[in-house]
RNA sequence: GAGACCAUGGCGAAAAGGCGAACGCAGCGGACUGUGAAUCCGCCAGUACCGGUUCGAGUCUGGUUGGUCUCCCCA
């Protein structure tokens, strides 16, 4: 055994590639959809963009970003989430010189240095989407709709949607006093966690999984918005019941990036471990600015990618994908062996799916062998054959087989199939 | 950063310290030299790695590495 993948790595083999092709493609359509255009970013960046951006004061940015020191004596760090990145292009390419406003999304790799567990990763994979340039509620409302979407495209099923407002950073400031007003006076009772979040992050005490008893009469977030709050989160509800998107408003719900303002939300649903959250994203009005831009409202949403493939496999929610190849050549004699390499070529260039054995193995196991790797035609050439100017055409499928001219065979295979796809629809 | 559990072939899975590491699946060869999904016969690992205890270790023990899961936190 010499070398193993880093710990918290996958290797996606054939046969799992095929259900994150899905997974992506459906993400693709639902973008398109909603008129939301792909960037790519580089997959690391200056380390100092992803402190400003998520904030030092993260638990990401603190202890789980994998950063090094490049030949030029510059730090970098391997992007831990997509936002950061793109509103660094948004700025750097000055998109917001540009009359319409911005939809963005991406697929691919984030890194974060943290223990593995179910469903988390230190290499995983997220499709987000990002639009940057308006603060209308109805932004914040599509975006959750496009990843609620997407759930209901790919096949899931029992997604639930947690909304909250945690406001402006004015709003948040305010609201932290009130609540370390509750809970400085029960502090000694609840658990060592608790005790040092309050610290840190005390809005996220009353997330706590083993003291919500305590938490009864905690002051809501919600009742210290202001105006301008309340009637912008008002609105994202009020959008939502239009489209008809089921919602839980969940006014305990922090999110762990620094950069949110007013909407917050997660996608949550049961089935991979004792992880809950497979998705979630807010509005982010202060971010542009803080990235060094022209300030610009946004909003956006990240969704993991490991965590809905998990979730399709535990719901048995498996697409079916069809035949892997059209024709298994399969040659009997040494003259029709090399006949075989430019019989291979020409049903390819003809748009067919094609392939051979190449280890010699005995004709027995190639019928086999074609069976199994899903083809749906075997192309038996021997001497016979060969000399006739024809192939054997078996369609595995019916045991039926015909001699056909090899001219002939990318023709012959299609028209077997729309007499085949005939007779299935009858 | 903390903790729990685990580690046998391509895969699944046995072996209560004692024959040459069962069995199943898959694979390959042969019976059957050009047409399979049936049958039969063969073949296919020395137990993650390094050390210790023992007459003897896959089984006990120490360490290392990896995996799984949980807390923290998140996708």
């Amino acid at each position: 055994m010499a070398f193993q993948k880093p710990p918290g790595t996958q290797d996606f083999l054939p046969g799992a590639s095929e259900q994150w092709q899905y997974v992506e493609r459906t993400a693709r359509d639902v973008a398109r959809k909603y008129r939301f255009r792909e960037i790519r970013t580089p997959v690391f960046e200056a380390t100092e963009l992803f402190q400003r951006g998520v904030g030092e004061t993260t638990d990401i940015v603190e202890k789980e970003m994998y950063t090094f020191v490049d030949k030029g004596d510059r730090s970098m760090t391997l992007r831990p989430e997509g936002t950061a990145g793109v509103v660094r292009a948004y700025v750097e390419n000055k998109l917001y010189g540009e009359p319409e406003l911005s939809k963005l999304y991406y697929i691919g790799p984030m890194f974060r240095y943290e223990r593995a567990q179910a469903g988390r990763y230190r290499q995983f994979h997220q499709f987000g989407v990002e639009a940057i340039g308006s603060e209308d509620p109805a932004l914040d409302a599509e975006v959750v709709a496009l990843g609620y979407s997407f759930y209901k495209e790919v096949g899931l099923t029992g997604v639930t949607v947690d909304i909250n407002s945690v406001g402006t950073p004015e709003v948040r400031a305010a609201y932290r006093e009130t609540l370390l007003g509750f809970l400085r006076p029960i502090k000694d009772t609840l658990c060592k966690d608790c005790q040092s979040r309050m610290e840190r992050n005390p809005l996220r005490v009353l997330d706590c999984k083993v003291d919500q008893d305590k938490f009864e009469g905690a002051p809501s977030i919600l009742d210290s918005l202001d105006e301008a709050c309340s009637t912008h989160f008002a609105r994202v509800r009020q959008y939502l019941d239009d489209m008809g998107v089921p919602y839980r408003v969940n006014p305990r719900l922090v999110r762990g990036l620094d950069y949110y303002t007013h909407t917050a939300f997660e996608y949550k649903a049961q089935g991979i471990g004792a992880i809950d959250t497979i998705g979630g994203g807010g509005r982010y009005n202060g971010l542009v600015s803080q990235i060094g831009g022209e300030d610009r409202p946004g909003v956006g949403l990240g969704i993991g990618l490991e965590r809905t493939v998990m979730l399709l496999e535990s719901q048995n929610a498996k697409p079916d994908f069809g035949p892997a190849v059209d024709v298994f050549v399969i040659a009997l004699g040494e003259r029709a062996e090399r006949e075989t390499p430019g019989l291979l070529y020409r049903l390819r260039e003809a748009g067919l799916s094609a392939d051979k054995d190449y280890q010699g193995r005995k004709t027995k196991t190639l019928f086999k062998a074609a069976d199994r790797i899903g083809a749906r035609f075997a192309a038996v050439i021997g001497d016979d054959e060969l000399a006739r100017g024809e192939v054997g055409l078996k369609n595995l499928k019916t045991q039926e087989q015909r001699q056909v001219p090899i001219a002939a065979i990318a023709e012959a295979v299609r028209q077997w199939n729309e007499h085949d796809e005939e007779g299935l629809a009858q």
